[in-house]
DNA sequence: GCCAACGTTGGC
DNA sequence: GCCAACGTTGGC
């Protein structure tokens, strides 16, 4: 029995965000097109029942807005070989796929978005890409302490 | 819409 | 392997 990990990733809520989840409570999501590499081999590291806070970028409340579970492991995404897809990339090959993609569920959604000030105001965070100028990775692990420091604000106004 | 920061590509 | 050019991210 290993112990749960803890990550957070980035959507545009126009495209996914927390009501996408909430709306469908007991259908997974596929989480695809992710297309950088760091951000991948993370999502190779999840285990089903992760948590994943859902973080929502550009757009006017920035920050944290819920959290998902992962229900399945990562897997070849399946956007990377459809040439109709905005997410083709024609250099991977079903023999050797580049790209994988995982299955996240409803967790929880915040009464409030814990915006991005506040999360800069988390002193646990100070060392997390997240806050830090000019990142744009996508999928970022947590660690417990993270976790914790972020989730106890969750209800605060 | 702007633009700094970043990751990727491709010529050499 | 270097690095300039390019495309994208994401806060403002």
């Amino acid at each position: 029995m290993t112990a749960k990990n803890y990550w957070l990733m980035k959507s545009e809520p126009d495209e996914c965000g927390i009501d996408d989840f909430a709306h469908t409570p007991t259908q997974p999501i596929h989480w695809d097109g992710v297309r950088n590499y760091q951000a991948r081999n993370f999502m190779r590291d999840m285990r089903i029942g992760d948590r994943v806070f859902l973080y929502h970028s550009s757009c006017k409340f920035i920050g944290i807005a819920g959290i998902v579970e992962v229900v399945k492991e990562a897997y070849p995404d399946p956007k990377q070989f459809n040439p109709e897809s905005a997410y083709f990339d024609p250099k991977s090959t079903l023999e050797k796929p580049r790209w994988d993609a995982v299955d996240l569920i409803f967790v929880e959604k915040f009464p409030k978005v814990i915006s991005l000030d506040r999360l800069k105001s988390i002193k646990a965070l100070n060392e997390n890409p997240l806050v830090k100028k000019g990142n744009r990775l996508s999928v970022i692990p947590f660690t417990s302490v993270e976790w914790e420091a972020v989730h106890a604000t969750r209800n605060l106004s």
